[in-house]
DNA sequence: GCACTCCTGACCAAGAAGGTCAGGAAAGTC
DNA sequence: GACTTTCCTGACCTTCTTGGTCAGGAGTGC
């Protein structure tokens, strides 16, 4: 149940991207420095991004990467998935397909309670939404708490 | 943000410990065979439940495993801390240490939610409430949604 | 032709995941 | 007191993942 550097590292370019707008190529020095990422690991990620339709690229001299899409198309959701695969697999399998017996039947729902939740914040929260600092009501409501923001 | 054996292995136990109620200690091999989990394996899942507190232990021949607390005192949360170590952590950090520059500056905002949602499921239900199939309204709420079933 | 930048695969060290094995130490029984 | 039972513990093992680095190839623009 964590968040690995690569999927850190993937929304914190995706941001900068965003952010960026449509001012043509960014390179991936740039994105790397901005962001304090290692610039050769940050390439292999991008790649990744880039093959599943989430960022485009050009190579050469004024090349660099920019969104595929419109930044308030693209969910984190979408970019975790690219880099770390599916969301709140257990044991490597869906929660869906796994077959619980006995006094633990009511697991899978449980599991599947636990991968719908993530999918209410990560689905709802857009690149826009996150270089501009309008985060959605799903997530506002989730930080408001102060709770949330202590350790457990 | 997946769910290792070693957590599911655990909460089966756990739920199967639940099950058994007071009539005294369960043997491990009664565990591995009801939820068909590596004997030995098992073992050491159990021993680090009991180092947390949340299960009880005593060897020779009546001996076997209980619960520290009653069933409805002990949450699936807390278990799988236990074994996984704490929920959501960023690159091995808490989201509340993590400092981000520039456009993902929000980031961490969105991360506290993921962590704070993954509470609400993982801190409602008990193991008297898997046992039972009553599980808290926040998961039946989930749950209720077809969506939440189908893969993504 | 040349500089620039992305693209790709190979490699690598450390750690985690998912176990197995062998033996020791308490608890109960005869 | 011996013996069985069951937990307790550490060592070990194989495979995969994580978080990178290195070296070179292939488009692109001037």
């Amino acid at each position: 149940m964590r968040v690995s550097a690569k999927a850190d590292y993937a929304v914190r370019a995706a941001a900068e991207l965003a952010a960026e707008g449509a001012d043509g190529p960014v390179k991936g020095e740039r994105l790397a420095d901005a962001q304090d990422i290692p610039l050769q690991f940050l390439e292999h990620i991008l790649l990744e991004l880039k093959h599943h339709g989430i960022v485009r690229a050009r190579r050469g001299a004024k090349g660099g990467y920019w969104l595929a899409r419109p930044a308030d198309e693209v969910t984190i959701a979408e970019i975790v998935r690219a880099v770390e695969g599916p969301i709140a697999h257990v044991q490597s399998t869906p929660p869906e397909d796994i077959e619980y017996r006995g006094n633990s039947e009511h697991l899978q729902a449980v599991w599947i309670a636990v991968r719908a939740s993530l999918r209410n914040v990560l689905e709802a929260v857009t690149l826009a939404d996150l270089v501009s600092g309008e985060l959605p009501t799903v997530v506002s409501e989730l930080t408001a708490d102060p709770d949330a923001w202590v350790a457990r």
